[in-house]
RNA sequence: GGCGCCGUAGCCAAGUGGUAAGGCAGAGGUCUGCAAAACCUCCAUUCGGCGGUUCGAGUCCGCCCGGCGCCUCCA
């Protein structure tokens, strides 16, 4: 398999450092506030990976942080008068129950930054030792990037000495250089007052962000992790001096792989409050859409490529999703005739396989879905002309599609939205029952009523030689009031 | 200003120098009481523009036009 790495800037064959073991870290959200779909676009990414590398047959250790402190989470709490946690610990909540309503698999950890500050001291006190680290003027801890010949090769960014504001914030925090940034910052009376400051060798304080990242990964996964990802905008500063700090303090690597998702836009424009372009995944969700059809919205492009996300997207997605429910419905209720066969198995291995090259080719998304459509279409093709299907064919269709869809994770998840949503089936069969029994006296206007009424609800009506089939064509019946839970800052 | 990315049909979107995947929408057809679903056929002589390299370029190089990202908290 290949991946791009972005320190490289190249597409490399992929092999983890201790098979079949592999270790990936995933720069998660901040919990100042509800994630968005820009943020799970990237988190839908690394759930691909996770599923593809799985596919593989690789042991995934898969973390993915929660920063519970840094400016805005203090800013925050601070604002509701909540110490930090009690302020953070909901939006962490929602972020776990909002990549579960996507399908996630569950990820090895979700450390919370608070719960290791013991680590980053330590990882502090190592980079001290090693004349990394210095006292500024403000009596913060700084990394002094001078002191790093690597720096600035990732993000190719940092190299000279930038302008600008962290010049000036530079002169007032009493930095060595302006590129230096803070690894424990010393805590002010508004740390204080959200519990968000901690002991440590050089006073009561806090960790910079990036200290973080470093701490966890190091402690979770040890010194070299095979993946570590993020989205775009971490390149630099964020993972830059992530990488000063752990290889500084290791002399290994920090990462084999650098793999970085591009920005979500929506309605081809960035993502920002102030655009009022700014959707949550429960907004959309509340809204009545199909979780899974936001999952499936998230994935269509390639990972590095930019991804719009709109509306009509949205509703692309629900539709390709019901065509490939209706097709595993299809074939999962097929008649079963002993004969002739292995046809249409040979040819879903095939695009199976066709499949798993797209995925790994850099998780190439949008070539895999083409073989999945080729298998739904061939497949269609071939049940249109013979109604019955050999066991062997039957169950070699079933496992394509399951296999396409362990790796997408977004037709089992579609079908068991609709099953929780399934109250009522005994009055809707009742209806169908009886509009068929009009049909039988040619009572068209009823029979279309009862139909039209159906369809309101969600409940499409399928006319087949073999009778009436009904079946819930969206995961809910309408417009769901909100629910209860954390609702984004304003 | 510095670094980088992108521009493929009405829309979404692959394409790793060898002659344009896939999906949606649209047109026609099969099936149907009518629909729906499904299937079949059609739907880019052409890849923002102009030059160049090459036997051959959407793919490489140069310039131009247009869009975007990062450089500051950010997935």
């Amino acid at each position: 398999m290949k991946l791009y790495d972005s320190l490289t800037r190249q597409l490399r064959d992929f092999a983890p450092g201790s098979p079949p073991r592999v270790t990936v870290y995933g720069c998660g959200p901040t919990v100042y506030d509800l994630a968005h779909i820009g943020n799970f676009r990237t988190f839908v990414a690394y759930d691909l990976l996770h599923r593809h590398l799985r596919w593989r047959g690789f042991e995934v250790d898969f973390v993915v942080n929660l920063t519970d402190v840094d400016d805005k989470t203090i800013q925050g709490a601070a604002a509701a008068g909540l110490p930090l946690g009690e302020y953070t610990e909901p939006f962490a909540e929602a972020f776990l129950e909002d990549a579960a309503a996507l399908g996630f698999l569950p990820f090895a950890s979700h450390p919370r930054a608070t719960a290791y500050i013991p680590e980053m001291v330590r990882l502090v006190e190592g980079l001290e030792r090693g004349g990394h680290a210095y006292r500024g003027g403000d009596g913060s801890i700084y990394y002094g990037v001078s002191s790093f010949s690597g720096y600035g090769r990732l993000s190719g960014k940092g190299g000279t000495e930038s302008e600008g504001r962290s010049r000036i914030d530079g002169e007032s925090l009493g930095k060595r250089d302006p590129r230096d940034f803070a690894l424990w910052k010393l805590a002010g009376p508004d740390d204080e007052a959200v519990g968000a400051a901690w002991e440590s060798p050089w006073g009561r304080g806090r960790p910079g962000w990036h200290l973080e990242c470093s701490a966890m990964a190091r402690s979770l996964l040890g010194g070299t992790v095979d993946i570590h990802m993020g989205g775009e905008d971490l390149l630099f500063p964020h993972h830059e001096n992530e990488i000063a700090q752990s290889e500084a303090a290791t002399g290994r690597p920090l990462a084999h792989f650098w793999v970085h998702v591009r920005h979500l836009k929506v309605d081809r424009r960035k993502m920002s409050k102030s655009e009022g372009n700014f959707h949550t995944v429960r907004e959309l969700v509340e809204e009545g859409h199909d979780p899974a059809a936001v999952r499936w919205a998230l994935l269509g492009a390639h990972y590095r490529s930019e991804l719009n996300f709109t509306r009509a997207g949205l509703d692309e997605a629900a539709a390709a999703l019901q065509r490939l429910l209706d097709f595993r419905r299809r074939v999962q209720e097929l008649a079963v005739a002993e004969g002739a066969e292995g046809e249409l198995a040979d040819r879903s291995a095939e695009l199976l396989e066709d499949f798993g090259r797209a995925m790994d080719d850099d998780l190439n998304v949008p070539r895999a879905l083409a073989a999945l459509w080729t298998l739904v279409r061939e497949g269609n093709t071939r049940l249109d002309q013979e109604p019955t299907i050999g066991p062997g064919d039957r169950t070699a269709l079933l496992a394509a599609l399951a296999g396409m869809d362990g790796v997408l994770g977004v037709v089992e998840l579609a079908a068991a939205t609709r099953e929780s949503a399934g109250a009522g089936e005994a009055r809707i069969q009742r209806l169908v029952e009886e509009r068929d029994r009009a049909r039988a006296a040619r009572d068209f206007a009823l029979a279309d009523r009862i139909r039209d009424e159906l369809a309101t609800e969600g409940i499409r009506l399928d006319d087949t030689a073999s009778g009436t089939r009904w079946r819930r064509v969206r995961a809910t019946a309408g417009h769901r009031p909100p629910q209860d839970g954390p609702k984004p800052v304003e």
